[in-house]
DNA sequence: AAAAAACGTTGATGTAAGTCAACGTTTTTT
DNA sequence: AAAAAACGTTGACTTACATCAACGTTTTTT
């Protein structure tokens, strides 16, 4: 399980995990098994923990006063669950993430994240490294959602992340793209036809 | 002028500037004019500086096959103007940034950044805390764009950013929010019917 | 194996916001 | 002071996409 996790940090830094990084990544990161359906964090909550995804996938959305879900982000294997503003902060998350399918994640707590792997200091670099690439990331999401038609930010995320094709159903797709699920059914029937 | 930044400075970081680090950044930093509707960057333009902006305002856009602006963000004293993905990458930024007034900034070159500035421990630490607040802040403008009314999407500005409506015209803010001008007018005049 | 839930599609209809165009006012330029 | 540009508003019309509803298929649960 944790071998995932050190083959993960060692793919983005630039050196290599020490034998007692390892060991103290071990001893700090834990198993957390999710199955389908069930919450990671809920509304409301402060999010103690945060969670690298071994093996599965995540949604996390809000909902609005009619009950329906706007999904904001999908997770999947060697990606990082959970409300960094409120891990980071201590602010209640407004967010809901679950499980779409049974997940394991290795988690750590804010406790042990700032006493024992403040000491390591790639985790702290590749930290930024990745809050950076998301402010990168979520600055063209916005751009798209602004400015393009449904049928072009549905090629983009073809483009992007053809992988969440392979994992999440239509109508999560839909919703992660600001659209319904029958738009994105009736962009994909007239693109067929093309 | 270098005042204004040290200042700045002082307000975000828990300790204070020594006299030291104060003579660093006085001779790091430059000042640079920019008078309305010229360039601070252009589209294709690798950004090699970014700028701390002591007076004035400016704005960030794309403009699309049909020549129209689409504004991404705002900005004026107190912030940093720039693209930060080109500046700290070194990739052809997709953006426009010009000035709506009469602006000064004192900038600094990617160089000076990573060889003079990194020994300021602080000024990394700021640099990590704005890029988090910035990741922040977008993933709620995206939420905002994919789930809000026009009209709540300008309610919620006014309560963010009332400096925005003193200073940037309506054509301005309508686009910052993805609508267009006729909408913004036409939600205020309804709004003042109530 | 049967029942229930989740999923995707299609048609009819509604609507928020965009587009186009004209015009008055204010600001800037010369 | 005159001309030009920028700005904001309003009306008529269009459109991309949402909503509502029904139905067939696939997957999951029991």
């Amino acid at each position: 399980m944790i071998g995932n996790l050190i083959e993960y940090i060692n793919s983005k830094i630039d050196s290599k995990l020490t034998e007692s990084d390892i060991d103290l990544l071990s001893e700090t990161f834990h198993l957390k098994r999710i199955r389908k359906h069930q919450y990671f964090i809920q509304s409301g909550d402060v999010c103690k923990i945060a969670g690298f995804i071994v093996k599965g996938a995540l949604k996390k959305y809000t909902i609005d006063n009619l009950g329906k879900e706007n999904i904001l982000e999908l997770y999947i294997e060697n990606w990082w669950a959970g409300d960094k503003e409120s891990f980071m902060i201590g602010t209640p998350t407004p967010y809901y993430i679950d499980a779409y399918e049974d997940t394991d994640l290795l988690v750590i707590t804010k406790e042990d994240f700032n006493n024992k792997l403040s000491k390591l200091s790639c985790l702290t670099e590749l930290n930024n490294a990745l809050t950076e690439r998301q402010s990168f990331q979520l600055m063209k999401r916005l751009y798209s959602s602004q400015t393009l038609t449904a049928e072009q930010r549905l090629e983009q995320l073809q483009n992007t992340h053809p992988e969440f094709f392979q994992r999440f159903p239509q109508h999560i797709i839909a919703s992660y793209l600001g659209m319904t699920k029958e738009t994105l059914s009736r962009i994909r029937s007239n693109a067929l036809k093309k």
